[in-house]
DNA sequence: CAAGTATTCAAGCGTTCGATTGAATATGAG
DNA sequence: CTCATATTCAATCGAACGCTTGAATACTTG
């Protein structure tokens, strides 16, 4: 036994459950999610996954054992991010494996936004033309940084938190949809739900950014320029 | 605390952590790649991951538990099965993850390979051409079961251990090149060297057909239907 | 019906994991 | 230099994991 085959397939299979590894703890997952967003410090990691900064250090930690994740230091701050562009693809490829595998992802899911009365959702497939015909207005509803680090090309970047106070500004006359980090990020349903208590039409998709990407749709970097000339269309690429 | 969005998200990431647990062990790695060749009872999947079958059933139980994996009762043996086409294309994903991001795979392969002496690898890039072309005999020397499973197109069907008696059955004039399952396991590497100390020139493919059919190629099914007529071609689909 | 075989179940044991706590380290500001 | 802040380290504890062993279950075959 243990002839020099076994051992290297074990040497192997034990490499490969290293990524395993680390994508086994739902925190990690949480955490890798929102890197997908954009570079992040330990400390605005750890609350928006609601740990302690401790946990997400350890988490963190083991997801840059694993080689997901670097770290730089910037200032005081240590600023993390994903290390390669197929991390992100990787994690978006177990997230749709999951939703094709697992019942309870599609009903857990359901449930909630039956809850939340979030049922219409707009479905990519048909806002990819209608947002090249410039039919539609899409909303960004994520904190700025993630609009810097990279958007749906067209979008117009209203944090939720500011959403309320810059109404006036939205344009009229065309649909709004927003948009957030993906399908199981909540901001576009509290921007939709506070739309329509405004009175304001809009709808919700459930894709983000990553996803969009993961069709082969360009992405779009750089600061929230103000209002977009209205018919700049967002044309896919590659 | 526990607000319905913080536990909503708690339960999705939960159930993305039950893939991500799933292939957090070795073994079940092996496993998972074992059955992306073809369908198996438990006791040959335990012997081919050299586990006990009380180890197998366990491993298999948990793959089944994160519906990665299929059971069914075939007369006195259990037949295990991917649940998904979709469940292989992951595990490619996470095997080329690891190769990307994972120094030691690209350093414990290279320093095997060397050892075994067989630093002549095919790419597969090059031989979809020279297959098409008829330039070259591909040969399929994984058991037979898994050429009915699957197989490249064209491939002949000689099984590791029958290759030495089926020298002479081998077509002349073209060059060979060898592939079994993927590029960790080793019979390809074995069956070159046996060909070669016979003074068969010979090559080896590290890809198999799970990477063939990733690149959008076609995959053919069936019985080893003896020698194929020599001028058919592969052609590649989709 | 009985015997044999394939698989699963149940319990035990050592190891690893994840979160918490409190201390330690490092960096920039005053 | 000192202080405040951000992050990591170290130790601890309960829970979960992975493997082993031996018994139990289910199915086919004679």
């Amino acid at each position: 036994m243990a002839s020099p085959n076994r051992r290297f397939k074990d040497a192997i299979y034990e490499q490969f459950a290293r990524i395993g590894k680390a994508i086994a703890a739902p925190k990690r997952l949480e955490l890798l999610d929102l890197l997908c967003q954009g570079p992040r410090t330990v400390e605005a990691l750890a609350e928006q996954a609601s740990i302690s900064v401790a946990s997400a250090s350890q988490h963190l930690q083991v997801l840059r054992a694993a080689h997901l994740v670097e770290a730089e230091k910037k200032g005081t701050y240590v600023e993390c991010r994903l290390a390669d562009r197929e991390v992100c693809d990787f994690y978006v490829s177990l997230r749709r494996l999951s939703e094709a595998r697992l019942a309870e992802v599609r009903q857990v899911t359901g449930a909630f936004l039956t809850e939340r009365g979030a049922m219409e959702v707009v479905e990519a497939d048909e806002l990819v033309r209608r947002v090249r015909d410039g039919e539609v207005t899409l909303l960004d509803v994520r904190p700025s940084e993630e609009y810097r680090a990279g958007h749906i090309p067209g979008a117009l970047s209203v944090p939720l938190g500011e959403l309320e106070k810059r109404l006036a500004e939205l344009p009229r006359g065309r649909e709004l949809v927003a948009y957030c980090r993906g399908p199981y990020c909540v901001m576009s349903i509290e921007a939709v739900a506070l739309l329509r208590k405004k009175g304001v039409a809009a709808r919700r998709m459930g894709e983000g950014v990553v996803d969009w990407r993961a069709r082969g749709l360009r992405v779009e970097r750089g600061p929230a320029g103000g209002a977009r000339k209205r018919g700049e269309p967002a044309r896919p690429s590659r």
